[in-house]
DNA sequence: CTGAAAGCGCTTACAG
DNA sequence: CTGAAAGCGCTTACAG
């Protein structure tokens, strides 16, 4: 009681000294009527509630009585009032936000997995922010650094490539991240790992039972090859392991690898081994590399599957359309978008989740002709 | 004077009531020290000097001697400090973001576009803030809320589709904004105009020179056509105006039109009217749509160019890769995102920038071969 | 050239 | 259940 006594009494006192300089900007003012943009304030004037009723109404706090809840949620309606983001975001001290990084926006597989986040982040009330790296370190640390910046609440590293400065400083951040194919689960750092090796077992299998013993492997790096794509290796080694276990002898394996674009990498390889090496079979690392491929056979009249059969790997939407349609890998976009919105906004411990491939039979797959001469080989 | 001594009593008086309420939670200490998120106070400390001279320094204003500077730069290194995304862009009431929306990160057109445009953004110290519209009027008006609400610096809504609406929601709200392919220019809102007549009158030309006199064109709707696309139109009626210019008599058009993603429209297009109607060249209205035309052709054993001659629109990277190699009107997605950021960055009132396109030779068009049966008719 | 202070528009203990 | 006030981390007139 004393202290609201002398409180007034202070606030007579002051007055002359202390002139509250509402710094009223008429120009402001004005801009303010023109953008219709209201405030919480404005809000609260309306409805003859403080700013911290409307907030808590505005972020589902219980603690209003539901005849001014909806009363506050009628005035907010009426404005059209939405709170602003920074603002919000940095009294919150935490965003809504979904960092999401991938490698490459143009290769349909990123693109796809960024839509799929982007989904599925919606449903819990987040947004993403998307950023590409180019398959370049630089970049890739950058778009990190950016998106550590924005105090995001998760953060999504989809890409194919990986950069250990980067995931170091995701880790000293304490972001809740999920790293795709990533190496180990640490910390706030966890790894959605594709089960490539069950896919590209199948993919394998279903070409040793067609009859297929000379295959060829395609691949392609970025950046010169100097920072191996890790889903690479996981698809390379599902190849090794999946002859090894083919219970079948005398298979030859070809592997040619090219750097840039699938595509581009894909028509390539075909150029540089066409003739040298006999093959009835390609597999090919990505759905783009088989595009290439596809290419660089039809280039040579080579037809498929009649000649040489060809697989992929990502089930890109395109892969349908090609001709003929390809018969693929799929990687569950979905499911993956699914698990790593989860674990980001769990934020337990770090995990190791896993996600399942499965093989798509479509029309680029067919028992061997020999006769013919499918790799330019005389037989 | 007096003013101040008056104030130094009051505070003195003040003390016992008006403890200066320091909110020190220990928690939040030991966080920042295990996050080592540096401030910008922590800046100032470290060179002794005030905010503002480190807020001077950061966002370049030249009221700092040299020698402040480079101390200033000093200690931001070395703390490896970098602004709060929000506690700037509030404090400024403006970002440095560039609000993009397309209408699908699927299709490459829109991926390839999103991409030059973040590049020539980040030329110019913007980031972008990316969003899909997948072609729902309620996406789209979602979208360019929550970047109007994000304050964007600029807007670029590059969709094929348009909502009224959200257009005048961009117009009110003054923030400065690019329509792709938009009606008129107004206020704050810019247009860049494709030129598609010229590009489809250069396919439609190539077609004719070679000879043909039967020409499918195939076009997609999106939600069942309710919202034609612009873009859309501007094709239709190029086609339109290069078939009136082209100085041929006996020339035999015909349209589909079929809703959904472009793919899957072009396949469907062909599948409903082979046999029907003879045809011996397809114009596509996208480059996605003439992938589904491939598929619907060769499908049926049409062999392309030999029976049926295609062209597409847009030359997204794959073009190169379909079998065979497709004819298409380049739609120059650099020129086309320099062009854009200029006119978000210039402020300027709203204008009307033009791009032209071309056509791209390529393996899909060849001399009409009559004597076969491309369109399934007899002749 | 530099510093002190108000303000951006919210959220959240805290007090009632 | 509700309100007043401090604080988020910056920027920017303003005063010196």
């Amino acid at each position: 009681m004393l202290g609201i006594a002398v409180k007034q009494k202070l606030r007579i006192l002051l007055k002359p000294v202390k002139v509250p300089k509402v710094r009223v900007n008429p120009a402001q003012e004005e801009l303010r009527e023109f953008t219709k943009r209201p405030r919480i304030q404005d809000v609260a004037a309306l409805v003859n509630v403080s700013l911290g009723t409307v907030s808590a109404v505005l972020n589902g706090n219980g603690r209003v009585s539901e005849k001014t809840r909806q009363r506050v949620q009628a005035a907010i309606d009426q404005l059209g009032y939405r709170p602003d983001l920074y603002a919000s975001n940095l009294a919150r001290r935490e965003t809504r936000l979904i960092g999401v990084v991938v490698s490459n926006l143009q290769n349909p597989f990123f693109a796809e997995t960024a839509q799929a986040l982007e989904e599925e982040a919606a449903l819990h009330g987040y947004q993403i922010s998307l950023m590409a790296t180019n398959f370049a370190p630089e970049q890739h640390r950058a778009a990190i650094e950016h998106l550590l910046k924005a105090r995001i609440a998760g953060l999504a590293v989809m890409t194919s490539e990986q950069d250990e400065a980067s995931r170091q400083l995701v880790i000293q951040s304490g972001v809740p991240a999920v790293f795709l194919d990533g190496s180990k689960a640490e910390a706030n750092a966890s790894v959605v790992h594709v089960d490539s090796r069950r896919g590209m077992q199948a993919a394998v299998e279903h070409l040793l039972q067609l009859g297929h013993r000379d295959l060829l492997f395609v691949r392609n790096s970025q950046n010169g090859g100097s920072h191996p794509l890790l889903s690479h290796k996981l698809r390379d080694r599902g190849f090794a392991a999946a002859i090894r276990l083919g219970k079948v002898t005398g298979i030859m394996t070809s592997v040619v690898d090219f750097d840039g674009p699938g595509a581009d990498a894909g028509e390539r390889a075909i150029a540089s081994i066409y003739g040298k090496t006999y093959f009835s079979a390609v597999i090919a690392i990505t759905d783009t590399v088989a595009m290439g491929v596809y290419r660089g056979l039809q280039a040579r009249n080579v037809r498929i599957p009649a000649d040489v059969s060809v697989v992929g790997f990502d089930n890109i939407s395109f892969s349908r359309f090609l001709s003929p349609p390809l018969t693929t890998v799929d990687v569950p976009r979905k499911e993956l978008s699914r698990l790593t919105v989860e674990a980001l906004l769990r934020k337990g411990h770090a995990r190791v989740l896993s996600l399942s491939t499965s093989l798509v039979l479509r029309d680029s797959t067919a028992v061997p002709a020999r006769e013919t001469n499918p790799g330019g080989i005389e037989m």
